[in-house]
DNA sequence: GCCGTTTTCGGCCCGACTGTTTTCAGTCG
């Protein structure tokens, strides 16, 4: 975890325990700090240093959050936290990961009933005294039964390439149905976000009863959390699926407003306050001035007053997330870009990129064979390629040396042999086939296979697979400056929910590979998603070029390659700045240079 | 607690659902 990261904790935690306490407004003040800091690119330590003056430069962040901020950096703790700790003595995460229980009832249940741990809110339910506190019931009471072991399961979020297939899935049930005119999956898994928190379906329909029961009907589905009139909530498989319910004339605006992130949506709605529009989820509204102005307390008494407020004036757009935008002044934003990240203004001013896209990328350099540990034969991989339709592939199996365990890796002395048996398979395949490795670097940055090797090989990777914590940034540097390094495999060596890989000083990485015609991978195993959106937006910015790779251990696993297309979109990706969507020629150009 | 080309004070995103309530609070996304 960053520093970043430790502090946005604390904050949120700071925010729990306010809210506990029924405090108003400052809980979001402190929420929004968390929040930029954990996104702020710089190292919060830095700026501590620096004073409180330079923590503030952060947006959401004044004079109280920074001098907290200063003060954890300098004695190790943040007093009054400490003290609010000490007043409401609960486990406040464990907690509130029950369905249903936020900080609020956290408090109250202290305040009654003195519950500070899951293992106490279960004996309290269990015994029948949580109905018996002020604005909780026999309902309630139930709920937190049937859902505390649930929360203990911890539920961390679902990998991309684990909840689209899934998703897919669903999305195609729904969209059998008889009541339904449109459906989508919404939410962060319609920007390809490496991990899922829950699967949004979002339908289009005049019958919503209807839609509603088809989705409850649905055989996957364990348990319905909540079902009301145009939405409903319930888990399969442990995944969530929400699903909401709106009328086919207001689809564009739902979707746009469901697909997110709240960031994204935020800086559109304030660009829309701006032009005295107002975007909600049922549509772009213009405030019609003449009967705003008579808008007091009293007309809640006059009839015929609207009372539909959500879609109070006059309807610019809802029909289609195009005309939404439009109506705001701007291009249709890809989804994969709807994290605030400069979307907006670009959208704004035309200067979108023109992004890569699927069916762009010509070939695979980065794949295993059952020389290391892949499950099938040079061959096999060569035919795999063909038959997915690329014009090229790399064989780079892994070499011996640090992190390569159980004699998976090969020696130089197989790798001289293998190189025959690529050129021989080469000679008859319908695709051009590249020899190459998958190299080790090493913690000091060295590489795991002899120097006259790497120079005779076409595809040089060189990956990290050991000692994968603290700054790789100098170990990734000196591999990119090796003049037969072509490509930086999986930079920071991350695994999603598993491990967080290497700090990385993207652009210090980008800078040297970029001037030494090395490409930073994108890998796209779901698994890894490495380098993310965020770093191939840094790369690219800063020159570098980047590769798409599967890491394909089996011919099916290049079906893997739109995650990481998708990957690259949502790092601002245009066709130009991906290498391996050149043909063969160009590409050997590149790794000769 | 934070923020400001209509404000240094008075607002803070907001709608759906549930459950506990007789008009609303808490939670969630």
């Amino acid at each position: 975890m960053s520093r970043n990261d430790e502090i946005a904790t604390l904050l949120e935690e700071f925010a729990d325990l306010l809210d506990a306490n029924g405090v108003e407004y400052k809980p979001r003040a402190y929420r929004r700090a968390a929040e930029n800091i954990r996104d702020y690119p710089g190292a919060i330590e830095g700026l501590a240093a620096e004073g409180e003056d330079s923590v503030g430069e952060i947006d959401g962040v004044g004079d109280a959050i920074s001098s907290k901020v200063v003060e954890y950096f300098e004695t190790g703790e943040i007093e009054e936290l400490t003290e609010l700790r000490e007043e409401l003595p609960v486990e406040m995460d464990a907690l509130t990961a029950v369905e249903g229980v936020g900080p609020k009832s956290v408090g109250s249940l202290y305040e009654a009933l003195g519950i500070t741990t899951l293992d106490e809110l279960e004996a309290a339910a269990e015994a029948g005294e949580i109905q018996e506190v002020s604005g909780f019931g026999a309902k309630t009471e139930q709920n937190i039964l049937d859902n505390i072991d649930f929360a203990r399961e911890a539920h961390e979020r679902s990998l991309l390439g684990e909840a689209r297939p899934y998703g897919d899935q669903i999305r195609a049930y729904m969209a059998a149905g008889d009541a339904v005119e449109e459906c989508a999956l919404g939410g962060s898994i319609r920007r390809w976000r490496p991990t899922i928190g829950d699967v949004d379906v979002l339908v289009g329909s005049t019958d919503a009863e209807a839609v509603i029961e088809r989705f409850a009907g649905w055989d996957e589905l364990d348990r319905v959390i909540e079902s009301g009139d145009t939405k409903a909530s319930a888990y399969a498989d442990d995944v969530r699926v929400d699903l909401r319910v709106v009328d086919p004339t207001e689809f564009g605006a739902a979707l746009q407003y469901f697909t997110g992130s709240k960031d994204h949506n935020v800086a559109v709605r304030n660009r829309a306050i701006e032009r005295d529009l107002k975007v909600n989820e049922y549509g772009v509204f213009r405030e019609v001035r003449s009967t705003s102005s008579s808008r007091t307390a009293s007309d809640d008494d006059v009839e015929g007053v609207e009372d539909d407020d959500q879609r109070a004036g006059e309807l610019v757009a809802s029909e289609s997330e195009e005309a939404v935008y439009d109506a705001l002044g701007m291009e249709w934003v890809p989804p994969e870009l709807r994290e605030n990240r400069g979307e907006v203004e670009a959208a704004a001013d035309g200067s979108l990129p023109d992004l890569l896209a699927e069916g762009e990328v010509r070939g695979d350099i980065h794949t295993h064979t059952n020389w290391s540990d892949g499950g099938n034969t040079i061959a096999e991989m060569v035919e795999g390629a063909a038959d997915f339709g690329h014009d090229y592939l790399a064989v780079t199996d892994h070499a011996t040396g640090p992190g390569m365990v159980g004699g998976v890796g090969v020696s130089d002395e197989q790798l001289r042999e293998q190189m025959g048996e690529v050129e021989s398979v080469a000679a008859d395949a319908d695709i051009d086939v590249f020899t190459g490795v998958e190299a080790n670097i090493a913690a000091d940055g060295t590489l795991s296979v002899a120097d006259d090797l790497l120079a005779d090989l076409d595809v040089v990777v060189a990956s990290s697979h050991a000692a994968l914590d603290g700054d790789g940034t100098d170990r990734l540097v000196t591999a990119a400056e090796h003049p037969d390094v072509n490509v930086i495999g999986h930079p920071t060596g991350r695994y999603l929910n598993r491990r967080e890989g290497l700090d990385v000083d993207i652009d210090r990485l980008a800078d040297v590979a970029a001037a030494n015609d090395t490409a930073l991978e994108i890998n796209a195993n779901p698994a890894r998603l490495d380098l993310g959106g965020g770093a191939v937006k840094q790369a690219i910015e800063t020159g570098a070029n980047v590769v798409i790779n599967t890491d394909a251990h089996s011919p099916r696993n290049f079906d893997l390659l739109r995650y990481g297309v998708h990957t690259a979109r949502r790092g601002w990706a245009e066709t130009d700045d991906v290498l391996n969507t050149r043909d063969a020629d160009s590409l050997r150009k590149f790794l000769d240079a």
